[in-house]
Order: C-alpha cells, then structure tokens, then sequence
DNA sequence: AGCACGCCGACT
DNA sequence: GTCGGCGTGCTC
C-alpha cells in the first residue's frame, strides 16, 4: 500500500494522509472523503503508514499541476503564510493526454521599433528581470509586442499581465491584430463557454500570448518564456484575500524558476521595483504635446473655475475627462444640527448616498438602506452630504450644462466588458464630450480627443496615513494627465493644497523616486520589510485578546519589531471586528519564522500590506 | 423535557 | 473552511 500526504484544495487545513494502491504522482490531483465529505486534493508528497488509520484515495484525476507550479504554491505558502491548499488553489491544473495542435509557429515580423525603443528591447533580454520605465505613449507596447514576436519564433509563450481594468478594447484589438488567435484574453468576466475555449487553446498550445490579471499567472502554460507584468505599479496585483500575494512579486520568482526574463512596465514604477531592478528610461513619446498645469486650492468641488474650463472645452469640439476618487453622490451624510454621522449598522464607515438607486449603501458590505430625511439621533432635517462622487458631479454638470453630454465612468456603471467597450466607443466617436469617472479613467485608455483633465480629490489620498501616500497621489496625477492632450495641447486642472508637491515632481518621477528613497531609508519598504497580521471576530474581546496573545509572543524576537497594534483603522467589517498588528524587519525572513512560531488560527497574514484599513 | 442556536474543536 | 457535538436557555 502507497502512503500520500494531500493538500485539500482550498482548505485551511495542513495536509492530511490517505492510501492507495497505485503509485501516484507528486503534484496529482485526487478526490479524498473528508469527515463524509468528498473533497479534491493534490498529492503533496508519499510518506510512511501512519499510526493511525487511513481513509483510501476514492479517485484519482487526468489533471495535475506541474513541478514548477507545486515549487510556486510552495513558495506562497512559506512566504505568504497560508496553507498548501490555499496556495495551489489559485492555480489551475495541467491535463494528461491532450493532443497538441499543428500550427504554423512563425509569423512575419511588422512591427517597426524606433532607435530608442529597440535599445530598450535589447536592454531587457540581456536582463532576467528589468523594469521599463517609459513615460505614457513612449511605445512600451511595441516593445512588448516585438518580444512576444521573438518568443512566438522561438515557440514560446508569454504572460502578458494587465491590472483587471486595464483589460482594453483597445490593447485587446492591438494584440489580435498582429498576433490573430495566438493572443487569449483572461479575465473573470468570461462566460463559463468563453473561459472553456481559452483553456482549450492554452491545453492545445495554440495560445502563445496570454494576457490579463494576476489570475493568468497560474493557468496551465507549458513552454514559458517570458512575463511582462505591465503597470507594474498599480495596486491590483495585490490580493486581497487569502493568500494575499502580490502577482508582480511572484511574476518575478515564477522568473526564477522557469529561468526566464520578467520585464515590468510603468510610465511611473514602484519606488520597489525602482530600487531593486535595472531600469531603462524611456522619455516623451510620439503623442507629447504641451500640458499646461492650473492648480485650484480647494476641497474636491465643481468650482466655478471647473465649470467655465469644462464649457470652454466643449465649446471648442474638444473634449475632457474629470477624475474624482470617489464613486455614489457623496460619501458620507452627516445632520446638520447634531453631526450625526450615518454609518453601516455593520461596518465603521460611512454610508454612501447613490441617488440613482435612491438608497444608502456602504460600499465595504453592500449593505443598503433608503435615504433617510431626518436625523435618527435628534430629528433634525438639515442632513448634510460630504466628499463628492462621480454620479454627484455628473448630476451638477448636466444642470450646469446643460448642452453637453457626460457620462460616468466607475464600477457602478461600467459593470462588463461589453458596456466598457461601448462607453469607450461613445467617447471616442465624440457621442460623448465628457467623462467623469474613477481610478477606471486612468488606465491605459486612449481617448485621443481630450485636452482638459479635470483631477479631483487628490488631498484625499495624499493625506492618507499610508507610507506610500505621496506616491500613489503623484503616480495617479501622471497617470491621469497622461490620458489628456495626446493629439493636441492641453490643460490639466488640479485641485489641490499642494501644488508645491506636485508641480515639483511632475515632470520628474524620477527625481520623485529618488527623494523618496531618503525618506524611506530606515524606516519603511522596501529598506524595511512590512507585515500586517489581522484578527478578525464577531466578538471583540475575542478578537482583541488572540491579537494581544500574539504580540506579547512576538516581542521576544529581537529581530522583529512590533511597530503598531491596535483597532484596524476600519474597526468594523460586515459585523466582525478588526484588530492587527503591524511588524517591521529588515529582513522577510525574520517576519516570516517569527510568524510561523506564534500565529494563532484566527490571524490572517498580510505580507508586504498595501492597504492599512 | 424538547428544541433552537451558537460556540468550539476536529477534520487523515 | 465546514461539520457536528454539546451546552445554554427558551418554550410548551
């Protein structure tokens, strides 16, 4: 009899000991009983009989995962601190027995790079893992594409990961054009047959580029030979549930252990990927034209100034882009008279008003309720509405302007890939004259006529208590302005308190970055490796006393710093209670055996945070 | 006594 | 994570 220790997918649980008759492969998928439950699992390794009694391997499948995607799943689960299980099912399993398909590999080359464009080619094949940093319109893409172009002559395949919103129309047809059915889309918006017949072409090897989000990092691809994780810096390649990886940072030791190049893009990097890799610096671009920076010290508001910008724009056929941090009407609805402060009856946060939908709704649990008219507390009947969202603005521009035509552009509204594609056609057609829209607005879209950015809100997120504040805030503003004037002049209106900051560093990221790395020394990532450590319970005391058990455990190691405790800035989350603690090392290491040593069942790890909610 | 609910520990 | 065992407390 054959003894195996399996990983239950997706459990929590270490790996437990089943038998079986047949020798099974390392990394197998199998189905095992589990308190009379049947359950998939992966063969982790083959072990002696135990002293206990053992239930029998009931199936074994026609799928596995790889030696290297078991090596990666490894590596999660040591470094992100989760279990086996959690860490392999993020990957999808190979299948035994495909026929691969016979097609023509080759295909003629017609992408023409410049001078510059192929130096900076030439720099990232010399290196194993390289940053390119090009500023927006610069032709990174070309230079991907022409690498996916030497991979595809080589027979190899690509990664080409993307943040999700980022999955274009635009990038979507580029690709198929040059590379025809050798690109495949990932993307969680696939419908079941969709996502069937792109697994298909990567199981038959007639996919030779694979691009979408962090997910198309673990799919089935044999023949590996190259990752390009573009807008490297954006932070949606970071989980954020278990395990809360960062997809960039495993594109990188997936690098390693296939032993190919990883190329990360951004017109404005992490300072992380700045300090740590070579970089090529690519300037201007075919679309630079001049930008004119207005500043407007003021709280986020359609000011009189936004308004006259705005009709001045569209008087001349052009058209603008208004970028505002915050989705709904408002954020938060305080009374007047008593300040109440409308919040979720389960989380600690402020209810959004969405007066399209005519409710409240708390944008952390999606708990809704009707706009109230008058105070809980004393009755009073002034409630006051704060902190400007996108379908508010939209709202007052078409009041205020009532000739033009805006539409919103965030989540609530763009909800598939069909409705961005249409909303990006409007706009492009010149349906539409202006957009007001998140974080959504700022990636990678090409709306060539547009000559006035309009930035809201960016207090808001330099004020945040987040060691990257300033780079997130300054990063956005480029990357926003970025999607202005790429045919003709324009103008960006920001309005901020600080137009020292920016102004200073605007044209400069570099500069920026290097500033930025005096600040860091000694104190935050990446000089210093952070780990947030979250307990999370529907009783506090609870909570509260496992998170205090763990930290007194952990002030023994002197190479560990308990930097913070406490309440979680968001004390409450769908009727759970939120406590953690924050650590700081030089070295993951330290973090890591330190955790492992006294972490308790309730804490979840969060290594290298990016989110301190 | 009988049952609903919620807490807590086990799961190979 | 999810299941089931068991204790608490409410109801008939």
């Amino acid at each position: 009899m054959n003894y195996y220790k399996i990983a239950l997918i997706a459990s929590p649980l270490e790996p437990f000991t089943y038998h079986h008759k047949e020798v099974i492969d390392i990394g197998t998928k199998v189905s095992v009983s589990v308190k009379s439950r049947i359950l998939d699992g992966v063969v982790v390794s083959s072990c002696d009989k135990p002293t206990f009694k053992t239930n029998e391997i009931l199936d074994i499948y026609e799928e596995y995962f790889s030696s290297e995607e078991m090596q990666v799943a490894k590596f999660i689960s040591s470094y992100y601190i989760c279990s086996f299980g959690d860490a392999i099912s993020i990957m999808l399993p190979f299948k035994k027995n495909i026929s691969t398909k016979k097609v023509c590999d080759k295909i003629v080359s017609n992408i023409n790079l410049s001078t510059n464009q192929q130096d900076a080619l030439s720099f990232l094949k010399q290196q194993k893992v390289s940053l390119l940093f090009g500023d927006t319109g610069s032709g990174k893409t070309e230079i991907y594409m022409k690498f996916f172009q030497d991979m595809i002559n080589s027979s190899k395949r690509s990664i080409f990961l993307m943040p999700e919103i980022s999955l274009t129309p635009q990038m979507d047809i580029r690709l198929k054009n040059h590379f025809g059915d050798k690109v495949v889309m990932w993307h969680s918006k696939l419908t079941p047959k969709q996502k069937q017949k792109a697994l298909q072409s990567i199981y038959d090897k007639t996919a030779y580029i694979i691009a979408g989000p962090r997910s198309a990092l673990f799919l089935p691809i044999k023949d590996l030979g190259l990752i390009v994780v573009d807008e490297e810096h954006d932070d949606s390649y970071k989980s954020s549930s278990r395990p809360r990886y960062n997809a960039r940072d495993i594109a990188i030791y997936m690098g390693k252990i296939y032993d190919i190049p990883v190329v990360l893009g951004s017109a404005t990097p992490s300072l992380n990927s700045y300090v740590k890799f070579p970089h090529i610096r690519l300037k201007g671009g075919f679309f630079s034209s001049n930008k004119k920076f207005i500043y407007e010290p003021c709280v986020e508001s359609l000011s009189p100034l936004v308004i006259e910008s705005l009709k001045n724009t569209i008087d001349k056929k052009q058209q603008a882009i208004v970028f505002i941090p915050t989705r709904a009407n408002f954020k938060n609805l305080i009374c007047g008279d008593c300040g109440y402060d409308f919040k979720c009856s389960f989380c600690s946060v402020g209810m959004s008003v969405h007066e399209k939908s005519r409710a409240m709704k708390c944008h952390y649990c999606n708990f809704t309720q009707a706009i109230p008219t008058i105070c809980p507390k004393c009755g009073g009947q002034t409630l006051s509405p704060s902190r400007l969202g996108t379908a508010q603005a939209l709202k007052e521009i078409n009041e205020k302007l009532s000739f033009v035509k805006v539409e919103q552009f965030d989540r609530d509204v763009i909800t598939t890939a069909s409705k961005l594609k249409k909303a990006l056609k409007r706009f492009n057609d010149n349906e539409v004259d202006i957009l007001v829209g998140t974080q959504m607005l700022s990636k990678g879209h090409d709306y060539h006529g547009v000559t006035l950015a309009v930035v809201l809100g960016l207090d808001n997120i330099l004020s945040m208590s987040d060691y990257r504040a300033k780079e997130k805030a300054l990063s956005l503003l480029i990357q926003v302005s970025g999607r202005s004037g790429r045919k003709e002049d324009a103008t960006v209106l920001v309005q901020s308190f600080n137009e020292k900051f920016f102004s200073y560093y605007l044209n400069n990221y570099e500069k920026f970055l290097d500033d930025e790395k005096n600040y860091r020394k000694e104190l935050y990532p990446p000089y210093k490796k952070f780990c947030r450590v979250l307990f999370s319970h529907k009783n506090s005391t609870k909570a509260k006393d496992e998170m205090q058990k763990m930290r007194d455990n952990l002030l023994s190691f002197s190479d560990v710093e308990v930097i913070g405790f406490g309440e979680c800035a968001i004390k409450q989350v769908a009727s759970k209670y939120r406590f953690e603690i924050l650590l700081r090392s030089d070295k993951s290491t330290s973090l890591i055996k330190a955790i492992q040593k006294v972490k308790v069942p309730m804490a979840e790890v969060d290594m290298d945070p990016i989110e301190f909610t």
